[in-house]
DNA sequence: TTGAAAGCGCTACCAG
DNA sequence: CTGGTAGCGCTTTCAA
């Protein structure tokens, strides 16, 4: 099924029939029913992939993102989709499972399918990869990785002050044994996430002692961290987890163990999403405004918009969110 | 940048590019590493929508889900990419939000990118759009909407056996009062759902009392229903979730309602997506294998797999999971 | 207002 | 083993 046909049927040339269907009004009105006659009779749909050779435009975006599962990406992917949706835009989503293999192939099918834009919500970057998109002259947009120039902007969250200001609150309540629960991907000598606390735990006074763990990204792997971390015999009077979606996996475990949150340990996650709110008890946790991040994200890929900000570099700031999940620490006592 | 430029500059024909690039092994290891080099000093990407429009397949599987935040659907998308993928397809997804407009663009869209097969995972479906859909002699699969026929495939839960069980296990407990919570596409005359609820219920003796609520799906929309339903003064013993991620929201208002679940209140779900076992406590709901069901969508759609049960309706079976949020009825007691 | 025809970038067939 | 070339289905001048 294809223009010619639709045109034959429709007594027309198949320039008429393409006109009709992108709306160019110099169609005469007889003209365009007895084509969109045709079209509904024959149940005619344009071939996309056709449409987008000639035309050379791809009306699409892409995403690509570290773990959907997560409602974090999720948010930032929902706020994107409506933006671009509004300016006629398509949003393609890749997911990488933090997987650096799948983050390539990611790439390259997006350029392959020459997007109008990519936004990147991944949390490693290979440099050799941000070469190969820099050459591909697609507009870009990352998120909390690599660095702006050309054709990549850049919307980073201080994580940094955030972690800072989720110890500072801890230490201030009287915490003194930290721990911090990441995913693979966020501990280990490159990670921001890890560095990030233990640089804010190292200067506090008076010091505190400290450990870190890790599992998968999500619930499950929150739980299985934690277990981790509480079976070597450390007894943090404090977790601070690298997300919420995590925060809520440790918080299970902690009640399998007997552990009461706050009264027994404090736990916080990052990002705020809507579940950090239905734990119980909910999660004290940093707010990251992925709403205005996909928002963000979209006018800096917006090819319509003339003032957008490419090659910028834009920064979020992070805002405690105080809840129940912290508290000061007691001395244990068995029920 | 394009074939013909790689060529020139491997001093080769587009056909031997083309070849190359195909794993095509034809080619002398010489020219094919030629134009190998030539690919990467050029950083070339091959456009995928001309290779579709010459090929003729598009080597991409559409999904097309209600609510892709919600787990049930993102846990049967991860399936189904995974054995996609296994097999060399994209896929690419389209989320309906359970608005009925949407859902038309979604298969539209997913029609003119000449997908090779298309899994629909949406609670309702307009009769016109699976004509539109079996005239487009696109291999279809629908969950749990529809009728098997030519090209469309149907996989389906026995979703009112599953309430029966529910509410067969809350009658056995001795609760007398139930209520149902759906959201808003689960409710009103057309739903399988309610009806499910709703027929189970007025089988039972001795009889019960019920009423039902619905807000959105998901957290937020669990709460509000909840809190709708509570505010009218029904007193119910057990609340049926249309679905787990709903009953995760309820969960919350019945505890800020000083509610405690299951001595105050029994709530059950329905999936057993992880968070479910994640909630405190764990909630009794219904089991559905959303990998069983990736891994048979896929199957009905591979163009590679002759033995492809095409046009067959395929059936799953609900399982019941007793945990923690179910219990005998007690007077309540305040504190 | 409409039609004819030249591509868009790639695959696949036919020759050599 | 390699090159030439006819499409794939659509958009977009250029003429009429």
């Amino acid at each position: 099924m294809n223009l010619e046909e639709v045109a034959k049927r429709a007594g027309v040339s198949t320039a008429t029939v393409s006109r009709v269907l992108n709306n160019l009004d110099v169609v005469r009105s007889a003209t365009r029913a007895r084509v969109l006659k045709a079209v509904a009779e024959l149940n005619y749909h344009p071939n996309l992939h056709a449409r987008t050779l000639a035309g050379g435009k791809s009306h699409t975006i892409g995403l690509i993102a570290s773990n959907m599962e997560n409602p974090f990406f999720f948010d930032i992917f929902r706020s994107l989709e409506a933006h671009a949706r509004l300016a006629g835009y398509e949003v393609v989503v890749a997911n990488t499972d933090y997987d650096p293999d799948r983050l390539v192939r990611g790439v390259r099918l997006m350029i392959g399918r020459r997007v109008a834009g990519l936004a990147m919500v991944v949390s490693e970057m290979d440099p050799g990869l941000i070469e190969e998109l820099a050459n591909a002259r697609i507009p870009c947009v990352f998120y909390d990785v690599g660095a702006a120039r050309g054709n990549i902007t850049n919307i980073r969250v201080d994580y940094s002050r955030g972690i800072r200001c989720i110890v500072g609150h801890l230490h201030s309540l009287g915490h003194r044994r930290l721990a911090f629960i990441g995913h693979h991907s966020s501990l280990g000598p490159t990670s921001e996430r890890e560095k990030a606390f233990v640089e804010s735990v190292s200067h506090l006074q008076p010091a505190v002692e400290w450990q870190t763990a890790a599992d998968r990204d999500g619930l499950e792997g929150g739980r299985l961290a934690a277990r981790q971390l509480l079976s070597q015999g450390f007894q943090p009077t404090a977790i601070v987890c690298v997300n919420d979606f995590t925060a809520a996996g440790v918080l299970r475990e902690l009640r399998d163990r007997g552990l009461s949150v706050p009264r027994d340990v404090s736990l916080t996650g990052f990002d705020n999403i809507t579940l950090s709110e239905f734990c119980d008890p909910p999660l004290t946790t940093i707010d990251i405004p992925r709403d205005e991040i996909g928002r963000l994200a979209f006018a800096a890929l917006d090819p319509g918009d003339e003032a957008a900000p490419q090659g910028r570099e834009i920064v979020i700031e992070p805002r405690l969110v105080l809840r129940g999940s912290t508290a000061p620490p007691q001395s244990r006592r068995k029920p």
